[in-house]
DNA sequence: TTGTATGCGTTATCAG
DNA sequence: CTGATAACGCATACAA
């Protein structure tokens, strides 16, 4: 076998006749040298398969070309999707993703954080803009590019959308329907600025119109189908049944508006369901659900645009709202005359 | 402001009157130390608000104390749910998860493996044992601790199952139910040894029981409810209509029945419907779909455990192949009678 | 148990 | 345009 170890700059600095410093800015810095001079270069490294060792790079040049992000959970289509243009995004760029998730634990995702700090990413990517105090703090300390998504505080970049009015909006809808008994699940407010708004936003088209929101109109549930059931269950067992019941995010719709016709009611005759999302899902399910669209993808990938302009130049850039949209489907009705 | 730059290991070692190695191994490997020195290590640490370098940390080391995994997309629930274990269980072994996706491409793919080793990462979670010959050499050549997920080539290890069996328990679920005009959506066969894997146990099924799978009866599609839709409908139009359709993934099968029912279908009545993975989704729709349990969450977690063996002992430690069971649900039975 | 000194593979600053 | 060489911040073999 010819080389038994892996061959550094030295190397390929050897067997093209230049020195070490050549064949960096070879690789890095192209046309600062002699066409001839890089030609050589280049064939010595690919003739050793040499591979650059980013963690020395990383090390001496203080940029590692890699991007953190902290998510709440991996296993989420809304993440998923969001995630899958950043990496796009980035990766065409030449970085890496370092991805991290903290279960809707604020305590979690500062020691996330600081962990992604700690391995020198060169931008931070997180979900929302409420977190704890010392985990702005390390943000801070770390001098690196933040941008917040779905939505976030104003000091920092946010790419996101108006969540409130994605609530009003979906609330709205129902109003106008005829609907005023209005059932509500949402995921837990705590630590959670996204589904505050949106909650806000259906209280906020609600009092407008007129009526109230009891609590126990409104059911917290973790952010799933079974959940969704659940909060459906408790809703319906109320003695004055709401006429139509909103899930703040599809998942969650669509958890509730099987547990009605499981028993035995019919969607949206009996009852109208709606959620905010507009998950692929949502327009397959029977009946299909009327959501609020909220572009994920989107989200995701501007998110990552607006990062590789960070990079670029560190100059914060403001917040990005990007717009939502109501979209009707067959999920929801006037209400039946009682 | 006291300090305007990051602490090092240098700052905490003259604040507590120890050398620059002592810090070091305070932080790596206590139980070296005096408890008595420990302690003053931690405290000026403490103090300082030190936080580790993890980029000079690998450079000298060697190792990193990443992982990373290249999966097809990360907009997906089955890599999702992986994804999520997988980063839940090195994160607790202070591992991070350093990402890549390649959408089904082997070049991107390889490209993607090479960048994700030239950063250094210490292991590499793959999915499934097909790559191209190059990618494989660059994996030999990193001299990492590899393992595949789903499935795998036997020189590396792998956390799986075995996908023709999963196909043969599907196909031989409807077989059993009396049917025998079989259709199939399957997503691509080329680049994805799961999809082969379980067509081909569909077929074996088919051909023990002594019928046929004319090729036009296997529809292959992109991996969305969307294309499970379209690849209905293109098997609906056959002459002789198939009585049962299977689709190789939850979602083409989930879309399929809604297409079917879209057509003033009956499921189960008119045609059956049935797919493999298990997804949450499919207790869900209606009607509920049958299915074989595919446990993504302990592939994620099974694989990520495996290479937290394989980072403390670099022996190969095999396959690991997980159980898959039929899940019976409400989208099944015998065909009508003609 | 603790300190000293060297090196990890690049980048970047100076000269030449 | 190219070549030496000093950091980068930490781990570790070796010495004490």
């Amino acid at each position: 076998m010819p080389r038994s170890r892996k061959p550094g700059l030295a190397e390929v600095a050897a067997r093209a006749g230049v020195s070490l410093a050549t064949v960096s800015r070879a690789l890095s810095q192209p046309k600062m040298l002699q066409a001839e001079t890089l030609k050589r270069v280049h064939e010595a490294a690919r003739e050793l398969g040499y591979r650059p060792n980013r963690k020395a790079s990383a090390l001496a040049s203080g940029r590692s070309r890699t991007v953190g992000v902290a998510v709440p959970t991996l296993n989420s289509a809304i993440f998923a999707e969001a995630l899958q243009e950043i990496q796009r995004t980035l990766y065409e760029e030449g970085y890496q993703l370092l991805v991290a998730s903290h279960e809707y634990d604020p305590l979690a995702e500062s020691v996330a954080i600081g962990e992604l700090v700690s391995h020198g990413v060169d931008g931070l990517i997180v979900v929302g803009g409420e977190r704890l105090r010392a985990t702005w703090d390390s943000v801070e300390a770390a001098g690196i590019p933040l941008v917040q998504m779905w939505c976030g505080v104003d000091r920092f970049d946010c790419v996101g959308i108006d969540n409130v009015h994605a609530g009003w909006l979906i609330a709205r809808h129902l109003i106008d329907l005829g609907h005023s008994r209005i059932g509500v699940i949402t995921g837990h407010q705590r630590h959670n600025d996204r589904q505050r708004g949106r909650l806000r936003g259906i209280r906020n088209a609600l009092s407008e119109a007129g009526f109230a929101l009891p609590g126990a109109h409104v059911s917290e549930q973790a952010l799933s189908v079974g959940s969704g059931r659940l909060g459906c269950a408790t809703l319906l067992e109320l003695s004055e049944r709401p006429t139509a019941i909103i899930g703040a995010v599809d998942l969650l719709a669509i958890g509730a508006a099987i547990e009605a016709q499981g028993r035995g009611l019919v969607v949206p005759d009996d009852i109208s369901f709606a959620g905010i999302d507009n998950l692929e899902f949502s327009a397959h399910v029977a009946p299909s659900l009327t959501t609020v669209e909220v572009p994920s993808a989107e989200i995701g990938a501007r998110s990552a645009r607006h990062m590789l302009d960070l990079l670029r130049n560190p100059e914060p850039k403001g917040h990005v709202t990007l717009p939502v949209e109501l979209v009707v489907r067959r999920s929801t009705r006037p209400p039946p005359r009682a």
